[in-house]
DNA sequence: CGCAATTTTGACGTAGTTCAACACGTGTGG
DNA sequence: CCACACGTGTTGAACTACGTCAAAATTGCG
């Protein structure tokens, strides 16, 4: 099934934890594909980049930019971000192991938003004109990249429903909190413990809230031993009060 | 170009102004396909039913529905839907002449939210079974859905990031009018005024406002000549101005 | 260790909510 | 035809959650 997990040290990186490719999002167009011709294993050769690192704080691509590749996270986390006149960082969401980036910049073939890898991290890379010359070719690919697209748009619209259903702060974090550990944790043991890759301050900026605030209602969330905080791990004390909060 | 012209007054609904085909997101899926055979012209029919109407109030699914079409506006508006615990509805978008409803089921198969029509409204009708069945015997549709769900990736995103910018309610409501303005407006004159189909009910449900709120920020907006409101109809004065508290 | 970045805490101001009253249009039944 | 209810929209006054400003505490890093 998963053909690209040989090359662990061939990055050269210190023990990364990868995800499994099972898990992946990029994983439909990154299968082998079976077709008449025997050269059918190195298809994916002809568009896919295994596991490239990215070091802190690299830019993946920056917005403008001309499209070339789509990503999928192997290792570590990504944000995204938008610079909002007067040079404000707005950032846009995050991209944990398993998740795709770029892929809503297939149409308009320009980046709208930038990818800044936090911390060390690493992508699987997709070359965009590459692939879609070979699902021309090649029916099974194309049908494949029809179900991951299908199941991106899903995906966006989830997220989109849990921010738009705005209400107070504290259940905007609460639900912000489920779905970090829903999203990091491996699927073979939800864990209620999850380690903050990302800063407070990118998590106040992702909600829309004040770091002060943000700040605030976690120290409430602990104060009423929803959650018990050393700094950069949390553990999940009350899913479920959390759970009744984020949709209250 | 546009196939379904002709049959406008099929449909035995009174003096009904569809959107062009060409203006259409399910264009690319719904234009005749050029293949080897000679059957070609008729493969739309396979899967597609044009101009069904919608009566007020109709619902073109609930949610948890299992997915069987996917639907395009010719006329009218609907409003998309969910219920929250315990039964509060929340608006969750509006969808214009032109513009897809339930493509996001197309992953989980199965509606994650109601489509209402608000007024007597119109869609074109999508089989989802038979259009993939279509698909993968011609290649050239199948890269049409490509095109169409890349698109689609793309518009959910920008909705996205406009909402997840949020600000004050005044940017919000100033977004949400220059943002109607766009949707609205033949691409031909994009005129500043516009007809609100919707209640100002629902668009302060959908923005997380409360109702009494939107109606100040409109009498606020009313009174600094920004905008001219008499009953549904809104003329919008000062673009320029909205444009600038929108991305304040 | 020591400096800088990040995070936390406090005091105060404000935007938006809440509650309540009212105004308008529309449909319903007596 | 009027009386009444009901949905929709507007306005006022009091309340509160979140933002703002300022300063201290903690963490990370060379």
């Amino acid at each position: 099934m998963t053909q690209c997990k040989l090359d662990m040290e061939a990055t050269g990186e210190k023990n990364h934890k990868y995800i499994a490719c099972e898990r992946c999002a990029m994983q439909p167009i990154c299968l082998p594909v079976k077709t008449q011709q025997s050269t059918t294993l190195s298809l994916t050769d002809q568009y896919l980049a295994k596991r490239t690192p990215s070091q802190k704080d690299h830019y993946l691509f920056t917005q403008g930019q001309p499209l070339t590749d789509i990503f999928a996270v192997c290792s570590g986390t990504y944000k995204l971000t938008k610079l909002s006149k007067f040079n404000e960082e707005k950032v846009l969401g995050f991209r944990f192991p398993g998740e795709l980036i770029g892929e809503d910049a297939l149409h308009p073939k320009t980046y709208t938003h930038n990818a800044i890898a936090i911390g060390d991290s690493s992508v699987c890379r997709v070359n965009v004109d590459n692939l879609l010359a070979c699902s021309q070719a090649v029916p099974d690919l194309q049908l494949s990249l029809v179900e991951l697209l299908t199941r991106q748009s899903f995906i966006s619209q989830a997220q989109f429903e849990s921010l738009i259903a705005k209400k107070s702060a504290e259940s905007l974090v609460a639900a912000f909190l489920l779905n970090l550990k829903q999203r990091l944790s491996s699927n073979e043991q939800p864990s209620n413990e999850l380690t903050l890759s990302i800063s407070k301050d990118n998590i106040a900026n992702f909600l829309g809230l004040r770091r002060e605030t943000l700040s605030r209602i976690f120290s409430k969330f602990q104060k009423e031993q929803l959650i018990q905080q050393s700094k950069k791990q949390i553990i999940i004390l009350a899913p479920e009060t959390l759970e009744n909060m984020a949709n209250s």
